[in-house]
DNA sequence: TTGAAAGCGCTAACAG
DNA sequence: CTGTTAGCGCTTTCAA
């Protein structure tokens, strides 16, 4: 039976203070004044005991879990490990911890994640949107928890609400990224676009049709695929495109994982790259210069993205702000390598 | 101001009964039973109101955080996301979420991490373990928390201590790579072993020491460079070990993020792969087989070792299991591909 | 079958 | 300057 662990109580004792000293001192206190001698008996009193902070009792108490949750579709794609990093950077500067979900793509699965900063699990939430619409979210910020959208903010958004975005624009990063190509030469231009009806697919497609717009390109439907973001569904994707007559001289995957899946599948089919078909990519992931050929991406600094979102989240847990939605665009960056 | 959120005491006023009926209709308590009429009034009652229950209360009073934390040096190494995403999944079947802490191979963060678990943030652990040792875990677990380790555990335990470590033999894998490039009639091996003094170095040099050994090849530590485990560790070592005369005719990294650092500094010095070095990795990453050349290497089963170590610590929460210490030898496989 | 009551360990008024 | 007090919202005896 192990020795129960001590409380402030049992420091109280030890040091011939009072329970609510040891907490002043503990946190540190600065509306109150502590004897310095008393602070030394009560800190003598910690170290002797070896007390540890009850962490549960304190935010039940302080009403702060001292936690933010990140809801992301798969900490497998390379473009997340990063983000999350940024996100958990900024929060360890902070004191806090980050409690991270994967949906999967699953709209069941988003919304259980959500339940976690219902049930106070979490004091901030950042969140990559699939299904969830901000009315979703409504219940959520109206208790005050504030919310970073890590897709763009469209509509109305009552004021009140500590609601926040930050993110490229996926349609001109999209549209930068088909210009490109066409610029290349290319006018038969396929797409791999991801799971369809989700906001980084939707402005991703967008974007690849105004470039072609702009550039005169008639549209194709028959050359956008869907899928699933994954290497999978980009090899499958790309199985389908290189089987239409005549092929597209230039594919755009919507993201870098389900561009290496389409490399792949070219690979197998005896298709080079970038001779018979080029192939561009989205999100310049850490694999994307290694493998052959080097591929052509656009980079959007998934770090100092995910940085930003919990910067944008402690500003209203602090009260640096507490305006209205602020809808920030980050920048991108064109990588071109040999892959197109 | 919004209203405040509703608490079993309100959904109990709102149903006629007492706070003690919320509490059992809401946890499904078997060992009291509620008229099914009460029971309906009780549910009623929390869809009207919207009751979300507290996390946080509920963890004070139960002592359980439904929280499970993993220590591990860098989310960003493409071999980790795997294996949280493997503790993750099992922990999601039981209701737990995780909170994952990066050390970056540093002793001061690996502590800090330590001490999520020590101020009941974490009802289990899960770590790889750099610098702690299985002393400085004993507060932690004869506090009841159960740890898991993804090293090897050498030594003796305490019996009672929830301790238990699931990992491959890292020698044995080690020397599996490594004796298959001498059977490719390698003899002048190169080693980029990673951070020293950390126990995943230690044991794959050690292995790399006992293939040379059985197969007769002279040891020379001039071969054998350190660094750290990033892809840029890769890279500095890969340029020290060319510089060598006469150069290794094969090198053994100790990762696959290492290893393509080191593909990248061959590049850079027109050096090519397999043909002048032959270069094989370790972890089998998701971007080893894409790489040009496809990277040799061995998998070590991210996922399954994540999922292992969660229902370790699980089987402890849940009394499943409460003998002592169990050390499991994971399996793992040669991937051989081109690039050696 | 249900209710009353006692805390879990802590923070934060408020008194003294 | 320090102590007293009142809960935070919940689970879990124990009584009724």
């Amino acid at each position: 039976m192990p020795t129960a662990r001590p409380t402030q109580h049992d420091v109280a004792r030890a040091a011939g203070v009072s329970q609510a000293v040891v907490s002043y001192v503990l946190n540190d206190v600065q509306s109150v004044t502590i004897l310095p001698e008393t602070r030394a008996r009560v800190q003598a009193a910690i170290a002797e005991l070896g007390y540890v902070p009850n962490h549960t009792a304190r935010s039940l108490r302080s009403r702060r879990t001292f936690t933010i949750a990140a809801i992301i579709p798969d900490i497998t794609n390379p473009y997340y490990p990063e983000l999350i990093r940024g996100i958990q950077d900024t929060a360890r500067d902070r004191a806090y911890d980050v409690l991270a979900f994967n949906t999967d793509g699953d709209r069941a699965r988003e919304w259980a994640a959500l339940d976690a900063a219902r049930r106070n699990r979490a004091d901030g939430l950042i969140i990559t949107p699939f299904f969830v619409t901000v009315d979703d979210l409504v219940p959520i910020l109206s208790g005050g928890t504030p919310i970073t959208l890590l897709t763009e903010l469209r509509g109305n958004v009552p004021p009140d609400l500590p609601l926040d975005a930050t993110s490229i624009s996926g349609a001109d990063a999209a549209r930068t990224v088909v210009s490109y190509l066409i610029a290349r030469g290319h006018t038969r231009i396929g797409m791999i676009s991801g799971q369809i009806a989700t906001p980084p697919r939707e402005s991703r497609v967008h974007g690849y049709q105004r470039a072609l717009k702009e550039h005169h390109v008639p549209l194709e439907v028959n050359l956008i695929r869907g899928g699933d973001f994954t290497e999978s569904g980009g090899y499958e994707a790309m199985r389908e495109l290189l089987g239409l007559v005549p092929r597209p001289t230039a594919v755009f995957a919507a993201n870098d994982l389900m561009a290496m899946g389409a490399l792949i599948a070219c690979r197998e089919a005896g298709v080079t790259v970038p001779q018979e078909i080029a192939l561009a990519g989205f999100d310049d992931i850490p694999a994307a210069k290694l493998v052959h050929p080097p591929l052509t991406t656009l980079n959007q600094h998934a770090h100092s993205t995910g940085r930003r979102a919990a910067e944008l989240v402690f500003s209203r847990l602090d009260g640096t702000y507490s305006g209205p939605a602020r809808r920030e665009r980050l920048g991108f960056d064109l990588v071109p390598r040999e892959s197109a």
